[in-house]
DNA sequence: AGAATATATCTGTCAAAGATAATATAAGTC
DNA sequence: GACTTATATTATCTTTGACAGATATATTCT
């Protein structure tokens, strides 16, 4: 198994560094993993994560100018949605990390009881 | 294409956010990088980072305590390499962003002229 | 037009992160 | 033991980030 290639991201280490950043912060992983199952208005997000309006709202925004997410207005609510599944995969690569898919076979023993 | 499934990650957002915190900064991300192609002493990571020794050192910590990498010393030298192959993942997902394999076909528009 | 709702923006304050310089520790050399 | 090299730690300063509260804007309803 190659392990290497790591060196390829170097130039752009600034750049995918900004991208961290902007998830970096449980809010925000939070409503990105929410908003992942589809789009959400700022309510659904605010009762969602438990914090004030103005605090989503302002997480929100930095999503969006990280170009993370993306958001389109309906009348009096906006919607956010992800900006690319380029995220969605770096997310479900956490995801992997964290919660690892339980690999089908539970490794059980043979003759294992209860 | 199934998109779901993020959301398992929520309850695991905080300690996934610590780990983004620690990756998310343009010198931590290009050590990891660095180290990422072998195990590399603080000197070598001084020269190919262009900073400062105590810099270097401070970043290098970070990450150790995060559970990026690891270090081990022998003589006067400390060597670090990564802690994990989940970070490799991490990291290699990001260079799979920011530095997309050449997809073989440069889709160049026919005939296109300056 | 005036009130209510949904969201965004601004401002002040406090905490955390980063950079640099100076100093400390540990290992090896003479 | 004094000197040098490699690395870590500490202190100080500056910058950035987070949160709260107040206010602003846009939209809908009456």
């Amino acid at each position: 198994m190659k392990n290497i290639g790591l060196e390829s991201l170097i130039p752009k280490a600034l750049e995918a560094a900004e991208t961290l950043k902007a998830l970096a912060h449980e809010t925000r992983l939070l409503a990105v993993c929410f908003i992942g199952e589809g789009e959400k208005t700022v309510q659904e997000l605010e009762d969602f994560i438990e914090t004030s309006q103005s605090n989503v709202s302002q997480h929100l925004s930095r999503l969006k100018a990280a170009g993370i997410l993306k958001s389109r207005k309906d009348g009096k609510q906006v919607f956010y949605s992800t900006a690319s599944p380029e995220i969605i995969r770096l997310v479900m690569t956490l995801q992997s990390i964290y919660c690892p898919p339980a690999t089908g076979q539970a490794k059980k023993k043979a003759g294992g009881k209860a």
